[in-house]
RNA sequence: GGGCGUUUAGCUCAGUUGGCUAGAGCACUGCCCUUACAAGGCAGGGGUCGGCGGUUCGAGUCCGUCAACGCCCACCA
């Protein structure tokens, strides 16, 4: 092959021509007939499609993708798909934002609704169908986007395997799965005290919380006994003292021991109430003694369900109380205070109450300010309340002690990257309350295949409903008719009600490896991919994405979905603080690119060792610039002579040498990469070459120019090195390898066998020789620079003292010593090790 | 409150099972147009490896403890 090495090698234009080149000869492409021991399957994360990428993400797709392309190497066919994830919340709220929108379902669909270019203010009501259509359309000119973020970065994902989490495919997969789940028992409904986001008016569940400190006051409130005589309790909600259903302290706590098993009565309402004992109620905190309402908090529930309390529920979906009066404040007066809060937001009711109670002299001394931990939706910007409402559940071990211990295995038996990684799992699954809560009370996502069958009363049968075939999936039930029914017996009675509600997006996502492998529709793809190699991703989604996919698989297949899972750590700003986009030091990955290059950007992503936070560094970026710029001027160096060149003519021993350095390289850096770690592999790769570079090229420089047979041995052990580098660079600087490789190699360096020591068995000698001859050139140098001289300086004696060993191995590489030195003479001997150098003088 | 992680040169970080005078890059200083590379190269100065205590012939590396920072989790009275 003709060699067409250019007169002047620039990094400009590389990462265009390639990325084009690239999609053009599918370079990338999934083979589908291999078998699955020689695939490499990756199970990787779908970004969330709102808006743009973060930092984060690019920072963990390009680590993934260094070990993508090592895998390839190596000889594995790569399943490397690529997923967007664009059901759910955040798609809802950057629609509603982009466009100034809300979704009204009672509304009827508006074919002809075209979206304002300004966002409207107010927000527009449009219906179900407006709302979803104008999801479909933005995230899908976001995905555009991302896929050419993607694809400039480099990323050697397959686009031929690209899906979108609620895609037809993605929700056919994700219906079938629940169905499969509901007919087991694994997943079921129920009537039950949620968290619920009164802005979202939807259910969240506990993997999407978040506490937040807010503050608040406790306000000292008096029940009070038969006698009259008050007894104080301490709550940061007074709104909720006509949802009090007791009060209770703990078993021990002397104070209120003679009270439990008696009645008290609540003030402004006048409510007898039980006085309880449970071992949740803390005798440090407030009073000691504590109203149980429903419900005010978690432990609320807790003591709800645990004592058999009733239920008083006053907050609606909505996050206002109840506009009517409810039935269990009997006397007048408690009717009348009740008025003077119905319908209000429960901030509004505090303040309202919070007079009530000056009033009625039942407030002890003025409220004490706190703060104090309050339950948020992660994306959330209201405290949850808690509401009583019908949602779906799959079982995850919350509420099944067997089950859990069973999911917890599955932990241990997946290979973590890095191991502590595995402790969080652990943690999760140990502290679940509850099961899984997937309904969501919202539109852009999987529906809810089921409807429920209504009886001639109208009483909606839940516990019964009606499933559609797996043939007709996905189905929308608010718009599809249920088998053997008309379309007129919508909502009536003797008829049915399709389930209004979407699954929550994890619900979908926890399917990514049934999902990207076809599970419903291609079992003989599925079988080639699927249990998956490797999962990427993550930290602050072991909790969700990672379990609940464990948990599907567990369930569908009773097997683990991949063998391994790699966890990137966190982006920080260059000053070290964690970026997000509330802080406004978010670094857009856009212009990181255009400013640095990919390939700088991408050598930055690969010095951060698995799951370890990295910092966004600059300097980093440029240092992996200028590699890549040396990669292309040691390479032009390299080809710079014969076209052909005979391996067997690599004779001499400092060659031999540095092929035999380069094999322990390569030794080290391949058990690295098996074991996940980039880093460490590029950091082998990297000091090699540097030590190639500055010694090895110098020493050889001469023989080179010169030729003859150890002319020719330099020639064809430049080539064979140079090979093995670009081969170890190319997962990590993917262009500027591939553009070296096109110079003088057929094919792709991507589709390259990983270099091995056996390849480069037959070359190797003694590593030390060049080591050390690297160390009387760098002591060669030092005089040089000390006396402030040239490095063309000449030199009329290099004396070299050290162990006869090592003599004998320096003597071997004589020649090239003596030309990179430029050296008249080079005497030894034996002694402690020493390099005197004498200039010649000008 | 519990757990995990981090703490090594001014900065960003390596240091793989404990082993020779602790490494790299950036920054800093000095030198060098050298026919692969001056948006480069060569060389140099700079660290009591967070504190304290222990195990060991030997500790940045193992154990204990404390501190700071970060993250995760936790029942909002």
């Amino acid at each position: 092959m003709t060699r067409n090495v250019p007169e002047k090698p620039s990094l400009e234009g590389l990462e265009a021509k390639w990325m084009h080149q690239w999609e053009a000869e599918s370079i990338y492409r999934f083979d589908r007939s291999k078998e699955r021991s020689d695939i490499f399957a990756i199970d990787t994360p779908p970004p969330t499609v709102s808006g743009s990428l973060h930092m984060g993400s690019v920072f963990g797709y390009v680590q993934t993708d260094a070990n993508a392309r090592y895998r390839r190497m190596t000889g594995r066919e790569v399943f490397y798909p690529m997923g967007w994830d664009d059901n759910g919340l955040p798609t809802e709220r950057r629609v509603q934002n982009y466009f100034g929108i809300r979704c009204d379902p009672s509304l009827p669909y508006d074919p002809g609704f075209t979206p304002p270019a300004e966002p409207a203010d107010p927000p527009i009501s449009v219906s179900r169908r407006n709302f979803i259509e104008l999801c479909h359309g933005l995230t899908a000119e976001d995905e555009k986007v991302f896929e050419e973020l993607w694809r400039e970065l480099g990323l050697s994902v397959d686009w031929t395997q690209s899906y979108a989490t609620i895609d037809a495919h993605s929700r056919r997969t994700s219906q079938k799965a629940f169905l499969r789940n509901l007919a087991r028992g694994e997943a079921y409904s129920q009537e039950a005290p949620v968290l619920w986001d009164v802005d979202f008016r939807t259910a969240v569940a506990q993997a999407e919380l978040e506490d937040r400190e807010r503050p608040g006051s406790y306000y000292r409130v008096s029940f009070h006994l038969p006698d009259r005589s008050p007894l104080f309790i301490e709550t940061t909600r007074p709104e909720l003292i006509p949802a009090c259903v007791a009060l209770v302290a703990h078993p021990d706590d002397e104070r209120y021991r003679g009270l439990f098993g008696t009645n008290v009565t609540s003030p402004l309402f006048g409510v007898e109430l039980p006085v309880l004992s449970h071992e949740l109620a803390d005798p440090e905190k407030g009073s000691g003694i504590a109203m149980i309402c429903t419900w005010g908090d978690t432990t609320d529930v807790t003591w709800w369900r645990e004592l058999d309390l009733p239920t008083r529920s006053l907050i609606q979906q909505s996050g206002r109380l109840s506009q009517e009066v409810p039935d269990w404040i009997e006397r007048e007066s408690g009717r009348e205070a009740y008025r003077q809060i119905a319908g209000l937001y429960p901030n509004q009711a505090k303040k309202r109450i919070a007079e009530l109670l000056v009033e009625s002299a039942n407030l002890d001394g003025e409220p004490r300010p706190i703060t104090h931990p309050v339950k948020f939706y992660e994306n959330g910007d209201r405290p949850l309340e808690i509401v009583s409402s019908r949602q779906w559940y799959i079982r995850n071990g919350g509420r099944d002690p067997e089950l859990r211990t069973r999911l917890l295995q599955r932990g241990t038996e997946l290979d973590w990257t890095p191991g502590f990684m595995g402790v969080r799992y652990e943690h999760w699954v140990n502290g679940l309350s509850g099961d899984w809560l997937i309904s969501r009370q919202r539109f852009f996502g999987v529906a809810v295949p089921l409807w429920y069958p209504i009886d001639g009363e109208g009483e909606v049968g839940y516990d019964h409903p009606i499933v559609p075939d797996e043939e007709s999936l996905p189905v929308d039930p608010t718009s599809a008719t249920p088998p053997g029914y008309e379309e007129e017996q919508r909502a009536q009675p003797g008829g049915f009600l399709g389930d209004p509600d979407i699954m929550d997006t994890w619900a979908t996502s926890s399917l990514t490896p049934q999902i990207a492998g076809h599970w419903d529709d291609d079992p003989d793809l599925f079988s080639r991919v699927f249990p998956m190699d490797l999962r990427p991703q993550g930290p602050e989604i072991i909790r969700t994405w990672l379990f609940s996919t464990v948990v599907r698989s567990h369930y569908e297949h009773d097997a683990l979905p991949w063998a391994y899972a790699t966890i990137n750590g966190w982006i920080l700003d260059p000053d070290r603080k964690k970026m997000s986009k509330s802080k406004g030091n978010v670094i857009t990955p856009q212009a990181l690119i255009e400013e640095h290059g990919a390939e700088a950007v991408r050598y930055w992503a690969c010095n951060g060792r698995p799951g370890t936070d990295t910092a966004v560094d600059f300097g980093v970026m440029r240092i992996g610039r200028r590699l890549a710029t040396k990669l292309l001027n040691a390479s032009r160096f390299a080809l710079g002579f014969a076209d052909d060149v005979d391996l067997s003519a690599i004779t001499e021993p400092l060659d031999r040498s540095m092929l035999a350095m380069l094999s322990e390289v390569v030794a080290q850096a391949t058990e690295a990469f098996d074991g996940f770690d980039y880093a460490r592999a590029l950091e082998l790769a990297e000091r090699s070459f540097w030590t190639w570079t500055d010694d090895y090229l110098e020493l050889v420089k001469g023989r080179a120019y010169e030729g003859g047979v150890a002319g020719a041995s330099a020639h064809a052990a430049l080539q064979v090195a140079l090979s093995v580098y670009l081969r170890l660079f190319a997962p990590f600087l993917p262009f500027v390898t591939e553009e070296v490789w096109s110079w003088w190699r057929p094919g792709s360096v991507h589709r390259a066998p990983w270099p091995t020591v056996d390849e480069l068995a037959p070359h190797r000698g003694d590593s030390a020789i060049l080591e050390l001859t690297g160390e009387v050139l760098s002591a060669v140098r030092k005089a040089k620079s000390d006396a402030k001289a040239s490095m063309r300086a000449e030199v009329s004696l290099v004396s070299i003292s050290a162990t006869h060993d090592r003599l004998d191995l320096i003597r071997q590489a004589e020649t090239d010593l003596q030309a990179a030195a430029r050296a008249e003479q080079v005497r030894y001997a034996q002694g402690d090790p020493n390099v005197e150098v004498v200039l010649a003088q000008v």
